[in-house]
DNA sequence: CAATGTTATATATCAAGTTATCGATATGTG
DNA sequence: CACATATCGATAACTTGATATATAACATTG
């Protein structure tokens, strides 16, 4: 059966991007489902900038995030109610909601950071090796070595030290 | 302002893909928008596998756009009812519903192959032109390039013949 | 040939993104 | 100081992807 999206070329990039970002996405939600992480994949950016750049007011966040802002307001909401991060009003501004990772936030990070966050990098940069030349091609290889290799197995097999 | 996704590379590539995905779609939203296309830019790939391949039914189109089988049965409801597709019955068996263009369709497809996908295709090699090199650095490349340039005014500049 | 199983599609619900808009707080100026 | 304007975040409505399940038609088999 033939791919479209791959077929079009440049004209579909947009929508093949976007295809491939959702696999990645399922595929790294496997993942962390095998252990006991129950959280969805897609949150976990908010608190890797949480991490890196600490407490952050919601429209930061957005913007270190690369979306838009009302997403961002509905993830903290989530979050908070399950006890990861906490809003706080910005003491020289009511305006502005700070947010922060709370004690739990914190152990959870720190635990993916140790157990799960590179084992995830080593499957995506098995799955990115050795590829060169142009994008279109190598969005095809990652596609083709995709569906022989999902990457919830390639995880598996490069065990983290 | 820290871009998150770009600082964790690999380990959030799927997000990232998905996020510059959404981009191309939207921006390739405003190049039709300027047009008096009124459909959705995410519909397109749609009718132009109907145009390349012929009428099919609704599970084969799925799959050679690669998305989930309700997602076409909810687009091909939409394109329907704007009347630039029709389902018909297959012959041989009931329960396969075969999705074709209506002339209209047709129309509205050939039109968009002569008059704007070029363009558009055209604007998006342009944007990816003369990249080589690892995926993540082409990836970010391709980042720098939108923010300077949406790709709206990348198919402005590059009229079609 | 009736009962059971399989397949194709539709429907319901959820997730996560978007834009547009509202309310509350800051800010700036006459 | 008061009022107009700007900014921040929340909310509403919509889009489009997903999964799970229901329904209807076909296929198989005892």
């Amino acid at each position: 059966m033939e791919d479209i999206l791959r077929s079009l070329g440049f004209l579909c990039l947009g929508s093949r991007m976007k295809r491939m970002g959702e696999q990645l996405q399922a595929d790294t939600q496997r993942v962390l489902d095998r252990l006991d992480m129950r959280i969805q994949s897609s949150q976990y950016p908010l608190l890797a900038a949480l991490d890196r750049l600490g407490p952050l007011p919601v429209g930061e966040l957005a913007q270190s995030l690369g979306v838009a802002q009302p997403g961002v307001t509905r993830s903290v909401a989530l979050l908070a109610e399950l006890g990861l991060v906490e809003v706080n009003p910005a003491d020289d501004d009511q305006r502005r909601r700070i947010v922060s990772l709370t004690g739990n936030g914190r152990r959870l990070v720190d635990r993916a950071k140790r157990d799960i966050w590179p084992s995830i990098e080593n499957a995506v940069a098995d799955l990115c090796a050795d590829l060169s030349g142009p994008l279109l091609g190598q969005l095809s290889a990652i596609e083709d070595r995709l569906a022989e290799t999902p990457l919830h197995r390639r995880a598996e097999r490069i065990a983290t030290p």
